[in-house]
This record gives C-alpha cells, structure tokens and sequence, in this order.
DNA sequence: CGAGGAAATGCAACTAAGTTGCATATTTCT
DNA sequence: AGAAATATGCAACTTAGTTGCATTTCCTCG
C-alpha cells in the first residue's frame, strides 16, 4: 500500500503523547484508509490476519478520542462510529449523510453548515453536529 | 394532574389508527408531560405502581415512533431517546442541546437553523438533524 | 545497550439496552 | 356477544461495549 501511511500514523501517536505501539498504528492506517466512519468490527475485519483483540481496539479508540485525533461521528443500530477528526473544524465536523434507502452513510465534507450562534437564552454553545438523511447518489 | 391528557392521547391512537390500550395511553400521557426526550427506563419509572413489561414500552415506542407520533429524537450511551414529533417540521426538528459539564439534554425549540438545501452532489436530503454541545445556563 | 517502571494488551467474564418466540389477554368490528 | 385482529407479558436471547487482572511491550535513563 502507501509506504508513508506508517509514517504518518507514528506521528500522529508522538503528536498526542502516545506510546507507537503495533495496535495502535495499524487500527490508525485503518483510520486514514477509511473515505466513512468505521466500528470497532469494522476495524477488525480490515486487519485481518493480524487481529486485534476488540477491548485492544476500544481502548484505543478511547485514546484516540481523548487526545482529540479520532472522533465519534453517530452511532447507528447501537453501535458508534469513529473517524480522524481532520476535515473537522473546532466548532463543528463536516455533516453525515444516511441513506434512508441503503443505510450507508457518507461524509459530505465539502457542505458548509453556518454555525450556530455562541449563545442562546443563557445556553452556551461550543459544538454543533449535523445529520442529513435522504437518498444517497445510488440509490436516487 | 391534567383532566384531557388521557383524551389527548386517545385522540393520538385513533388517528394513527392504532388500538387504544391502557399501556399505550399510559406512555403517551409520559410523553406528553416530559419537556425533554426520554428513555425506556424513564417512562417505566414515571409509571411507578402501574409499571409496564419493558418489552411493550419498546413496542409501543416503536409503533408510535412508525406512524411517525414519536420520534427517536437521539442516542446517548446507547440508549435511545424518544419525544413527541410535535414542534417538528416534516424536514427538520428543533435542535437537541446536551450540556458537556452535567450531561443533561435540553430542547431547543425555539432555534431555527437554516435547512441544508434539497439536492447536494447527487445527494437528495430529505431530513436534517441538529445537535448542539456546550454549558447549559445551570452550569455556565 | 539493557534494565526497570509506566503504560498497553489480551483474555474471560460481565453489563446493559434492546429483541424474539410464544402463550395469554385485550381491543375492535360486526 | 363472539370472532378475528392486535397487543401484552414473560423468559430467554443478542450484541455493543466494559472491567479486572495477569502478561507483554514501550520508552527513558543510567
């Protein structure tokens, strides 16, 4: 595959003060690799052969959250979904598009959302997530 | 407490077309008097001495939530939030508001955020979904 | 380079939200 | 009132995610 995405990966862990361990660089290849938000599942059936046990990969994602390079963009059917938090503004990530026909879900990074205001009625707001549903290009 | 919400409720079932039982009234009257979105484990906790099986307040929910009565309104620590669809728009409802200090969530119904438009790169959005974090004014 | 302590991993067992099958009870229609 | 349609309750199950603890790996410092 790409020869710089391992590269990549121990950066981002040494950025957030992480220790580089296997685990953790290959569930962020996976990351980086991804064009939508995974599960855990997911992530595990990516790595195939060489296969994490799943509390490795929650803790880690755990990790990746906290330290603000991972996200968790929905949950859907009770499960969570994560994704690198680049394309992802301070105020606000990039809206979720759920296909009402297929299910799937894609990232519609280019679609800028105006943010809401800071205040409301004593509500102070930090954060704003949109999720859009409709019928995706395929199913259309 | 309120003389009409059993004949509001009765009024709901009919016009869904959905039998009106004692149950059903019961979780309608919860829904009706609960000024934010509620869980399974609430509902069955305002019914107290006439308590439900948990397995029919889900079926109920789920019949309300199917000739569109209710709405799953969000996820939160994977337990699903229900409120009524009234002070919705058939595109958008009002914005959920989830304070990161307490934890608790807020309708914000008087908060209009601007509709994504109708078509977006192949992409027919039929429904858009809004939530905010931040400090609710208890906690800012 | 090679300890040694800090942190991460893996396993098994557990938790909790929600679901399913099936027998029984309730509602509505005529 | 009686029959058919639908709803309820129970017990057992499913599944995403968590916890405790022993073992392994990583980084730092001599």
């Amino acid at each position: 595959m790409k020869p710089n995405l391992d590269e990549k990966a121990r950066r981002m862990l040494t950025t957030a003060a992480l220790y580089c361990t296997e685990p953790r660089i290959a569930i962020l290849k996976v990351l980086l690799e991804a064009r939508r938000p995974v599960r855990q599942d997911q992530i595990a059936e990516c790595l195939g052969d060489r296969a994490l046990n799943k509390v490795t990969i929650y803790r880690t994602l755990a990790s990746l959250v906290k330290t603000g390079l991972v996200h968790r963009a929905f949950m859907q059917k009770r499960a969570s979904y994560f994704e690198l938090a680049h394309n992802c503004t301070e105020t606000q990530c990039h809206p979720h598009f759920t296909c009402s026909n297929c299910g799937t879900t894609h990232c519609l990074t280019g679609f800028a959302v105006p943010m809401a205001p800071s205040r409301y009625r004593g509500f102070v707001i930090h954060h704003q997530q949109v999720r859009l549903e409709g019928l995706c290009p395929a199913c259309a």
